[in-house]
DNA sequence: GTTGAGTCTGTAGTCGCTGCAGATGGTAGG
DNA sequence: CCTACCATCTGCAGCGACTACAGACTCAAC
């Protein structure tokens, strides 16, 4: 059975060997054999890095993926809680999106002000002074 | 000239009285007057942290609306200062937009397996074990 | 006089890392 | 055998942008 280390693990799969051991420390991912000092992996936590990573780029949170691998490895998968887990973040995703175009408009707006650059002041200034209706910062 | 204290700038700018004593501490808003031993406030500050919370909310780091505070005060407005900022901050929204999109697809997809319900395990464990090519977690 | 609301300071916690210092371990070359 | 060098170890501090708490104080109303 094939064992490495951490670096090993680290470049296989592009995690920081610092947040290897964060997650290690924070108890999403058991804590390895040792050779010595040196701790010794195997391919099942290759796998468990990559589960975490990809579940990360997907915007879970460490909760939420400790979650998710304890659903991972029981034995009768509670296919249902990852289903819920994913629907309700694929609803913050949404939510987030929306809020994120909304951002875009006023700042295209603002930029395409700038360019015009028919307007009295700096339109981006104008713009988040508006609220206030002051002039007064 | 009214002044008020730190709840009424609080309920003004709808911003937590903690953290309006956390911009104070980091030098976003300058030192205010006190009434004895507490802060006082004139409408100058509400339109100061009105611009700080629009610009949070616009997704602006606290150094950059720093950089915007002093701009929206300078005698000269470099507006042009203004614009870059804006625009950088507009093309890091966009891709945050895109990284988002994906994400969504790739959950929307996965609760939709779900519920179609004709796959062997559970759709969501199998996505985010894929890139291992493993089912060893 | 006492109760309650508001404010004060200072410190520590959140999340998800990241980086550093200083101590070891193991290997390769001279 | 000594040295150089790399990898790894532990432990702790820092980031950004807050948020929360403890314990002290001030002030007005009843």
């Amino acid at each position: 059975m094939e064992t490495i280390a951490i670096g090993e693990l680290s470049r296989r799969t592009r995690c920081n060997i610092e947040t290897i051991r964060y997650y290690e420390r924070i108890g999403l991912l058991p804590m390895p054999a040792r050779r010595g000092r040196y701790r010794s992996f195997g391919l099942a936590d290759v796998a468990r890095v990559h589960f975490v990573r990809r579940a990360r780029e997907l915007g879970f949170t460490l909760d939420e993926i400790r979650a998710l691998l304890v659903i991972a490895t029981a034995e009768n998968m509670i296919c249902d809680d990852a289903r819920e887990i994913a629907a309700s973040h694929l609803r913050q995703v949404r939510a987030r999106i929306t809020d994120l175009k909304r951002v875009e408009r006023v700042l295209a707006d603002t930029v395409r002000a700038c360019d015009a650059g028919d307007q009295v002041g700096c339109p981006l200034i104008t713009t988040l002074s508006a609220p206030a209706q002051l002039s007064t910062i």
